[in-house]
DNA sequence: CTCATAAAGCAAATATTTTGCGTTAGGTAA
DNA sequence: TTACCTAACGCAAAATATTTGCTTTATGAG
């Protein structure tokens, strides 16, 4: 019922997921979400279905526990020269990336979890990226909102509109999000 | 498959629909989320588990489908003479529903459902009570943020921590959404 | 090398979901 | 009213998926 954490990286542990996840992540490319079961994933992935049942406790558990591990960052955002062009760079990616079938998919089954505590690890995820940006502009010198400001200003609405209206969530909105988030820096809270 | 609105009030359809939603709020105050079935649903509603899924397609669609309609407005939002206050006090009452656990099941219910038309729905509500609450704004002459500003400003920051991090969903955060983007307002976009 | 243990396999027992087909309620038009 | 017509329901069998008890295996510790 619980997620556990790779325990020890080279044990059998880690070698039946890393096949667990190796399996949904092809089925996931070839098959709708609707077509996936769990004994379908266990067999592709060479265990039993009573395997992934102990360990996740159902589909949608194990599907955003796939999602999530996606999610992670491969390496910083990039470099533009300023918090503004930064956030726009990162948040145009984003939107990018969530805006398509696959990543759609990905927010959806992290949302279908009950885990609440997975959900929590998206936001602290963010708030690295965020508190990430902020540091580099406070290194240069820029003024710069709180990293809660940067969460309400801007993750919070494109997040928003990534889940509910996905069509909305654009690159012109984010520049006003950014736009706005960054000015009210400027005068008293 | 697709969920059918109530296609004539006093139908059959309608009867067993309004039965098996009751037996969802029944169970619902009896049992956890983990605990409910398609089939004691069923039996409880006094009808055929395929019925069930014939009309909703599984579980999560059904429990959605029950959030969804908990969701819809009894009435208007109470007046108070200023949009900052109407905000205020339609945003407290709001939080204080969806951070009790009941509330809390319903937005991961709704969440849950892969019918992305409902969680549309759900935008459209908020919309709609950000544009009752504007409107009056507009009558009385308070310069007032746009819609888009609104949802933006308040509802996103709002829903993102409701369905991230429930314990950060505070009425002084709300104060501080509200102030920030009627503040906004004054001052060129 | 042996032991202890956590996780996996296996297979039987349950439970859920799907499906084909007959039945019924309620709407429509003669 | 009566005679259809059809969408939605009930029923029960079949197909799937999930749970569970017990056995086996891999791995880390002593």
């Amino acid at each position: 019922m619980a997620i556990k954490e790779a325990v020890r990286p080279g044990g059998r542990s880690a070698r039946v997921q890393e096949a667990v996840h190796q399996a949904v992540r092809e089925l996931q490319t070839a098959k709708s979400r609707e077509e996936l079961s769990v004994p379908q994933i266990a067999h592709k992935a060479g265990v039993t279905p009573s395997t992934i049942y102990r360990r996740w406790g159902n589909l949608a558990e194990l599907l955003a526990d796939v999602s999530l591990e996606r999610l992670h960052p491969d390496d910083e955002p990039p470099h533009t020269g300023s918090l503004a062009n930064d956030l726009q760079a990162w948040g145009e990616h984003y939107l990018d990336e969530m805006t398509s079938p696959t990543g759609q998919c990905m927010l959806g089954d992290i949302m279908a979890s009950a885990e609440r505590e997975r959900r929590q690890r998206c936001y602290r995820y963010n708030e690295t990226i965020m508190a990430c940006l902020r540091e580099r502009a406070v290194m240069r010198g820029e003024a710069t909102p709180s990293v809660e400001d940067l969460m309400d200003g801007v993750i919070a609405p494109m997040t928003y509109r990534l889940l509910y209206a996905p069509d909305t969530a654009t690159p012109e909105r984010l520049s006003r999000w950014i736009a706005q988030t960054l000015s009210s820096t400027d005068m008293p809270g």
